[in-house]
DNA sequence: GGGGTAAGTAATCGATCGATTACTTACAAA
DNA sequence: TTTGTAAGTAATCGATCGATTACTTACCCC
């Protein structure tokens, strides 16, 4: 396989492994089992652990940029909104990718992985400003709402979607749409990488 | 010094540790020297670095719940909730509190954290709701600012205030006032435990 | 078909970490 | 004074992890 696809691979089943147990509990081996490589193979391909953890945090920018921006075209305003709100609910599919956002924004205080984590979030704050044209209020509220549905997703509370009426009601109102379009494709508590 | 008074020390100063690494990034040893103790006496103290992490959750939760009940009494509707997310904002004073929240949360998939996070969360959400008396649409709006007040937190983006435009602009938005009353306690990039 | 190169692994090393054990010190009660 | 107990540490052990080294395999190109 050559080495671009192989990256890629890794870098997917990395995401999830990143997502599951944290940067300090993610081990070059258990990232390299979920690829199925060799853990030697991992090191060498992305240079040390902090490298590939980086990696990971720059593909997930992108894919959320990506999304993102292929939700702005159409009606502005409200409707532009709940599109891309719905889309970034959408990357649910995307293993990991809200968890281990979340988890680059926790290590800003780290003297290596901070500074890439703060430019990533500003890099996407601006995103919803200059291209979505969102007003700094409006983008306030709906980062704030994304930064709900990371917690969301990352507590597993889609678990207990239906056993207690608390949960169901934060899920109806935290959510962008009907969440049993989403329930599905949640991660569930027993899930582990 | 008596062993309870020893014990809410060394919690204290481990929320600040925990803050700073993560759960998995954070050795018994870290908070030992942090705390001024050695680590076997940390060890023997609360029995596992697992525990240690739920103590260290469940104090957070408490001081947090009963930070917002300091701030129920008066006026209620808009004007309650703005005194809640005042509390809320002071409570960076309690350094690390807000990042150890969220870590909590990021670790719903572990077995043993995951339950006590989600079982956190609900409680809280139904603080905002029984005793503060919010619309479920107010706590969702309510819970999903903290969340995003706990990322600015953690992220040291306090740093950058005054630096950057874009920067000065989410501040302004997201702290529900003004947030020059805040920055001089914020925790800075340098600051590491 | 042989030489070069990309893909990938087995084995292992040094460092670190959580936990255990055995020990010491301070002090209050009998 | 002696005895019991709470507070605390030094030393160390087994396991794990990130990283390095040396090696093998497969395939392309002349």
């Amino acid at each position: 396989m050559p080495a671009a696809e192989r990256r890629e691979l890794i870098l997917r089943d990395a995401t999830a492994v990143f997502a599951s147990n944290g940067y300090g509990g993610t081990t070059t081996d258990l990232v390299a089992k979920a690829a199925g490589v060799s853990q030697p193979y991992v090191v060498r391909m992305f240079g040390t652990k902090e490298k590939l953890f980086l990696a990971v945090l720059e593909r997930a920018e992108r894919i959320l940029a990506e999304t993102f921006r292929a939700a702005i075209p159409g009606p502005d305003g409200h409707e532009r909104r709940e599109r891309m709100g719905m889309a970034y609910v959408g990357l649910i599919a995307e293993r990991g990718l809200h968890q281990v956002l979340m988890q680059a924004f926790l290590l800003g205080g780290d003297p290596v992985v901070g500074p890439e984590a703060r430019a990533s979030f500003l890099r996407i704050w601006r995103l919803t400003i200059d291209e979505a044209g969102m007003s700094e209020e409006d983008a306030r509220s709906f980062i704030a709402n994304g930064m709900l549905i990371n917690t969301l997703v990352a507590l597993r509370l889609g678990d207990a979607y239906g056993a207690d009426p608390d949960i169901d009601a934060m899920f109806t109102v935290a959510f962008p749409c009907s969440f049993d379009v989403f329930k599905d494709s949640l991660p569930t508590a027993a899930e582990r990488y």
